[in-house]
DNA sequence: TTAGGTGCAAACTTTTTGCCTCCGA
DNA sequence: TCGGAGGCAAAAAGTTTGCACCTAA
């Protein structure tokens, strides 16, 4: 149960649902997972929930920064809560996916904010580049 | 017309062809494109190339580390070439777009490269989170 | 002559929309 | 009873595949 969960809806005229819960918790669950996958975890315990259901709530949860959601390759997107901190970094080459702690991020967040008002959001950000294990292109 | 682009091809066995260098061409020119806008940029001088083409020419350029894409936002893809020197800044919650010039990702790339093995690309980059004009979300 | 490359149509996957019904304030 | 929510089906959007034909080495 998430009593915040059912304020911050409430403050917006919103209505608290076990959909909106279940959603919420699958994505804390799970981190980086899509919505397919999600839908899944959800159907666990609410078989009758449909995947259009999953779609309009996860928007919501955006909406309400709860969730968050970025394509950390190709394909589907890949939904995360605010209690993941992590750095990802994404290599363009084989796919791979590496994290690292957010403190890497500390002085770029920093100067950011400062120099243009933008705030990093770095516990869900995905760097793109090439990995250790993938050869340097030809030409370079 | 890209000599060069002949010669990376013709290492490969494969062939140099109208469509491959109109595809660069448009990436190039026109960056943060979609493989749709893309098309319509190639119909322009080649009104028979197939959006199938363009499919499979970006896949093809992107392997030859000629091209580049990410999902800015929401929906299709959005490609560039590695001539396009910015850094991206993506409001999660407008989807607003601002550029920084890429000198302000040194330290970190640098920081990367030496912990990690990790080489940014620094040149075509989308890092997430709130803008200037965007309001703060409640209870933070 | 042979393999690469393209166009075209169809299939497929992922996401969104419309509409009807249900339910709680 | 009124508007928010969800289920279902269909549509839309984005991408891939199969196949025939064409072309350059």
């Amino acid at each position: 149960m998430d009593t915040s969960l059912r304020r911050t809806l409430h403050d917006r005229g919103l209505r608290m649902t076990p959909q909106r819960q279940l959603v919420l918790d699958a994505v804390r669950e799970l981190q980086h997972a899509t919505p397919e996958r999600i839908c899944e975890q959800v159907q666990r315990v609410a078989p009758a929930v449909n995947i259009t259901t999953i779609y309009r709530t996860l928007d919501l949860l955006e909406g309400l920064d709860l969730v968050w959601h970025t394509h950390l390759g190709h394909g589907a997107p890949s939904y995360s809560s605010q209690a993941h901190e992590h750095v990802h970094l994404v290599c363009h080459r084989c796919g791979g996916l590496t994290e690292i702690p957010p403190e890497e991020l500390i002085d770029l967040t920093a100067r950011l904010r400062d120099r243009f008002g933008f705030v990093l959001n770095p516990s869900h950000l995905a760097l793109s580049g090439r990995c250790v294990q993938c050869p340097e292109p030809e030409g370079s």
